[in-house]
DNA sequence: ATTGACCTTCTCGTTACGTAAAGGTTTATA
DNA sequence: TATAAACCTTTACGTAACGAGAAGGTCAAT
């Protein structure tokens, strides 16, 4: 209960090494609270807890430097950033499901049991392209991120097995001919058009790992701004890719 | 379809920098398959599938001098390899969800909905110590109570939850509390120390999958025979181990 | 008083690349 | 057919985040 502690105790109590914890003091990321008279480093609780934001954001891969200027920042907020970090690891984790199928695709294919394209072998080990590009691109992305989602995603329509993809082209079908009939509602928020953009969830969640209605909506202005789409759907009925497009908006709640 | 790819082309579909793969190269981890006669490498299939062998190694913090070892290893057989990576990942994601069970813990510790013990700051980043733990009481714990228990016990352990942990720390605390109790009593075979030994028995069942009377009497006695134990319970009170293997003795039907 | 387990600073080594620099090759286009 | 853009090559130096000593001071207990 002394709530102080020397290198080799913080450091054990960490998991890390006690010359990790003189390497942080040596570049300003966490300096003790106080040094014994003896020369010793002593750490306060203070600093156990900035000891913790730091490893936090190491398992995050973020540079050393880069965590101190973000805990230095007087905009910091311990809070706040344990959110989005809470945001990131389960993010990690996504990506790390992805390894996992890829992997037992591998097995699977290796087996015989399936093939696999080349592109497809190195599915699940891009976190760092996702990470730059959002970066870079920020918010402005989703139009590119959807893109590369629908890819994924047709890759994964060659997986399906013969009962899946059935199932697959008959909610297709339902949908188109829900829509159809909603359009000769002509409202879009009305009971029908809902259900019709439920159903249209549904249908993404067959190819899609997760759900959300980001994308979701992200998607459907997709479907307006992207010919090819608007070609499919207008196909069926002129005007359907708009009217398809509202009311996923309002599905999604990104529209009234 | 040509199946052959220069760096550049190979590097962007496995989400890696050229120089990653001329450094390969360099070191000899990832020959190209030849050199066209502008000098150029030409990379085949064959190395598209060590290539993702070699990316499957990294993920998982293997350092590439051991990542040729282990291919060029005779022995080496990639379906037994590929299901021992799936083995670690899963690992890896339990792992993960540790950490984030942490995160989420430590948000509600900042909102004030709960306190945290500075060891539990760290729950979540000690892959390390659980290895080392192994190194130093697994053999004698192997060696007694074979592999198999030794194994579940640790999968019980990471699998379980916070508020598990919690519980089962708890208890650790009780079982001391109620040993102490009935050590005053100075009856092995009482209420008090039945009781405890009972709690004891709770506790094992928590890592341990397969409960036996025997392998809870030789604990017992290996608490005695062992003087990490021994320091360890008696630390709380002088002649508590004797006692607490008595209790046990007497509770498993061992000994009068 | 001595042993062993701590602590200190200082220095050098390592891993897995990033980042030019200086130059040759291939391909698309004007 | 010229010329630029976009590839490719080797060489060589830089870096991040420590690990692993060496050489020596300090603390607690026997």
């Amino acid at each position: 209960m002394a709530m102080e502690y020397t290198v080799q105790k913080l450091a054990s109590m960490a998991g890390i090494s006690s010359r990790t914890l003189r390497y942080y003091d040596e570049i300003g990321l966490l300096k003790p609270m106080r040094i014994s008279s003896s020369g010793y480093r002593i750490y306060g609780p203070a600093e156990v807890d900035r000891l913790q934001q730091i490893l936090f954001y190491r398992t995050l891969g973020v540079r050393l430097e880069s965590i101190k200027d973000i805990l230095d920042a007087p905009s910091f907020d311990a809070l706040t950033a344990l959110k989005e970090h809470r945001q990131k690891l389960l993010e990690k984790r996504q990506q790390l499901d992805l390894l996992i199928a890829n992997v037992e695709k591998t097995i699977a294919a290796i087996e015989g049991r399936c093939s696999m394209s080349d592109t497809e072998k190195f599915r699940g080990f891009k976190q760092r392209l996702i990470e730059e590009n959002e970066q870079k691109y920020g918010e402005e992305i989703r139009a590119k991120y959807g893109d590369e989602a629908v890819n994924q995603s047709y890759e994964k329509f060659k997986n399906m097995t013969e009962d899946q993809y059935r199932e697959y082209e008959n909610l297709a079908e339902r949908i188109i001919e829900t829509f159809k009939a909603a359009l000769a509602t002509g409202d879009p928020g009305g009971e029908l058009a809902q259900k019709a953009a439920d159903l249209h969830r549904q249908w993404l969640s067959f190819t899609w790992s997760t759900y959300s209605k980001e994308v979701h909506a992200g998607l459907a202005q997709m479907y307006v701004d992207d010919e090819r789409f608007t070609a499919y759907y207008d196909r069926h009925q002129p005007g359907l890719t708009q009217f398809l497009r509202d009311a996923i908006l309002i599905y999604t709640g990104m529209k009234k």
